[in-house]
DNA sequence: GAGCACTGC
């Protein structure tokens, strides 16, 4: 057994660093040990970087309501210390170590490392949450599960008073979940002392995190726990990467991805061989440079033989993803071309090389339209540094910034904003009003979203009826919108459909609205895609062409070749009637009636009407372009042409979602009728209001 | 007649 500190023995040595409160293990302190059983695993777990800092983080966690971790990729932290907890007997007495992931793979993939080096089966002592699947037993003691799964379990126990530890991993990436649970855990720690919580993060953002931890308790418990320290510990784990050299550009550049693929020449024509990431914004900007690339290879043998050049982004289809993850052959230079989803979500082998283009694709939210963008941006120096990092797994590697020095050091931002503060927050509002959480403006957040933005959420719940006058959720209709894991808008129009009888028909357009398409996608093939769709097409918009679609699909008997023939992705299918039975089982528990209204339209159409009115717009009258106006911000939006009504333009419809490039375009349209709207939604569509045009 | 960074419950 590894030694390590424990409570009442001699402290180990720490040091403490001048940057303020960094705290360092004296060499001396770290420790070998003769390992039993696993001796292979044992070996590889004690030549991970962590694991010198064992007894440090032991006694950190020990005496510290808050430990902070920064560790690098490649640290081990996210294997080693749930194990190292639970070898000090934090999982003693029935209580559970909790470590939560912003991803669902994550999740899954942790925990089956985790069980293999302990050498127990999955889902027993070490075991797993997520969305839909749960791989936990009662004898579980070692839980890894996605932070928004944490929030959830705090709707059954607020106090989650089953976790003697809880990790809150990847804290750095700030998602809106990773921030709920902080403030929330914030708020948990003040009614448990005995609960520790480890805060892990990539970057040395810990300052701002320990200033937001240690405000805690100035007074009254001191006698229960007087050995706690109040201010949050932080503990620094050097990554296992190699050195990366970075590179900048001299001067600016003006196109990146002109640049981008020159450097992938240079790096092939002046570097030994080693794959090559090559970070771009979006679909178009990788495709454009996936063609450049590919003609430079026709046209200049020379120069490109050898390449094998391929796009990653997260449509691709399966098969195209494969192609990715294979081996480079001997001989060869692997080019990936790639979204910022090699940035965190999935890990590359073989990559020597790293061109940064600099800029990303990022969310903004306006409260003022309402109306989330996806625009480019300028990206973080905590994002540059990830990138580098990506060249340094294998060997030692090269990052080649497109951009200056200059302009990385003045310039960039030290972090990104989080996600909080650039999405909208109706289902963030109504999470925390579950939680009981009443004054949402006054909540201690790691970072504050804006008043505008909170307002506008709880506008729009409260048109929705989940709140009431004095912002609590009404009941039951509130408490079983926040109970159904869907975005609220969604929720209301599953609950609506119980009183107008067409449950089943709504339940399927749900489930379709939960995923991303169920068209297949590629280009090249959009004639015969948009025949196809004219065969389910209704009048009624692309809801009831859902409803179709899945009529056939059923009918065919689950075909994948019927969805072959009608240009349907297979998959996206077999999922959405998975998503569905789910939405069925939740929508019964919650006392909704199953029922189908055969073909009454009309009762699904304001089904979806009385979840999705706020999003209600009207053609601009003598508009030939197909022009419509927002209702409530009178915002200029169009119809997407890949919706049945494109080019229909009927006078009002509902949208569900707005995809913003040049214009602002509907996705997933219906119609409605205009004496509907004040009919769902009285308070929000007055009469003598700015939304008289309803006349 | 045009195009969706990435997650998650």
């Amino acid at each position: 057994m590894a030694q390590f500190w424990k409570p009442g023995t001699e402290k180990p040595r720490l040091i403490d660093d001048e940057e303020g409160g960094v705290l360092f293990l004296s060499a001396s302190a770290s420790s070998s040990s003769s390992g039993y059983g696993f001796a292979s695993f044992e070996k590889q777990r004690q030549r991970l970087p962590v694991y010198k800092y064992r007894t440090a983080f032991l006694y950190l966690v020990e005496t510290h309501a808050t430990t902070i971790v920064v560790g690098e990729t490649g640290s081990g932290k996210t294997t080693q210390i749930p194990q190292y907890l639970k070898e000090a007997g934090w999982a003693d007495g029935g209580r559970v170590i909790a470590c939560t992931q912003p991803r669902r793979l994550a999740v899954q993939a942790v925990a089956s490392r985790v069980a293999e080096e302990m050498g127990v089966k999955l889902g027993e002592e070490v075991g797993y949450t997520i969305r839909f699947e749960d791989a936990t037993s009662t004898g579980t003691l070692i839980k890894f599960l996605t932070d928004g799964v944490l929030l959830r379990e705090m709707m059954g126990d607020p106090l989650l008073t089953k976790y003697s530890v809880i990790m809150v991993d990847e804290a750095h990436e700030r998602s809106i979940s990773t921030d709920i649970l902080l403030g929330l855990l914030k708020k948990i720690q003040r009614r448990r002392p005995e609960l520790r919580l480890i805060i892990s993060s990539a970057t040395i953002e810990a300052k701002s995190m320990s200033a937001f931890f240690q405000t805690r308790r100035r007074r009254g418990l001191q006698g229960e726990e007087p050995a706690l320290a109040m201010e949050p510990a932080i503990l620094s784990v050097e990554g296992r990467g190699f050195n990366v050299q970075i590179h900048y550009v001299e001067d600016p550049v003006s196109d990146y991805i002109q640049a981008a693929v020159s450097t992938v020449l240079l790096i092939h024509d002046k570097e030994p061989f080693g794959d090559i990431l090559v970070f771009l914004t979006g679909q178009d900007d990788i495709e454009t440079a996936v063609k450049l690339l590919t003609e430079e290879a026709r046209d200049n043998r020379k120069s490109s033989s050898g390449l094998i050049v391929l796009p990653l982004y997260s449509g691709l289809s399966r098969a195209e993803q494969e192609l990715i993850f294979s081996p480079t052959p001997r001989g060869k230079r692997k080019v990936v071309i790639s979204t910022n989803i090699a940035e965190t979500s999935l890990t590359l082998k073989g990559i020597v090389y790293v061109i940064d283009s600099g800029f990303s694709k990022q969310k903004f939210y306006n409260p003022i339209s309402d109306i989330e963008n996806l625009v480019v941006a300028p990206i973080s120096k905590a994002s540059a540094r990830q990138r580098a990092g990506r060249a340094g797994r294998v060997r030692p590697g090269k990052c080649y910034r497109l951009y200056t020095e200059e302009y990385f050091v003045n310039e960039m931002a030290a972090e990104g904003i989080p996600e909080i503060q650039r999405s909208n927050l109706v289902s963030c509002v109504i999470q925390l009003k579950a939680l009981g959480i009443d004054n949402i403006l006054g909540f201690d957040w790691p970072a504050s979203p804006s008043p505008e933005s909170m307002i506008r959420a709880l506008e729009v719940l409260y048109s929705l009826g989940v709140l009431d006058d004095d912002a609590k959720l009404t009941a039951p209709l509130g408490f079983q919108v926040a109970e159904i894991p869907l975005d609220p808008m969604i929720s209301k129009m599953i609950l609506s459909s119980d009183q107008l009888g067409c449950s089943e028909e709504v339940l399927t357009i749900a489930a379709v609205l939960s995923i991303q398409s169920i068209w297949v996608s590629s280009r090249g093939i959009q004639k015969e895609l948009d025949e196809a769709k004219l065969r389910f097409a209704a009048a009624e918009g692309d809801h009831v062409t859902f409803l179709n679609v899945y009529k056939g699909f059923l009918q065919s008997g689950k075909s994948s070749q019927w969805c072959h023939r009608n240009y349907i992705n297979y998959h996206a299918m077999k999922k959405v009637v998975d998503i569905r039975e789910q939405l069925r089982r939740i929508a019964q528990r919650l006392g909704v009636t199953l029922k189908s209204c055969d073909n009454d339209i009309l009762v699904v159409r304001k089904a979806v009407a009385m979840g999705f009115f706020a999003n209600a717009c009207r053609l601009e009258p003598f508009s030939h372009e197909g022009m419509y106006k927002t209702v409530r911000t009178s915002q200029e939006v169009y119809i997407h042409p890949s919706s049945v009504l494109f080019r229909v333009n009927p006078k009002w419809v509902v949208y569900h979602s707005i995809v913003s490039t040049d214009r602002q375009y509907m996705r997933n349209v219906a119609t409605i009728e205009p004496s509907w709207l004040r009919e769902v939604a009285p308070h929000f569509y007055r009469q003598d209001g700015p939304d008289a045009m309803l006349h």
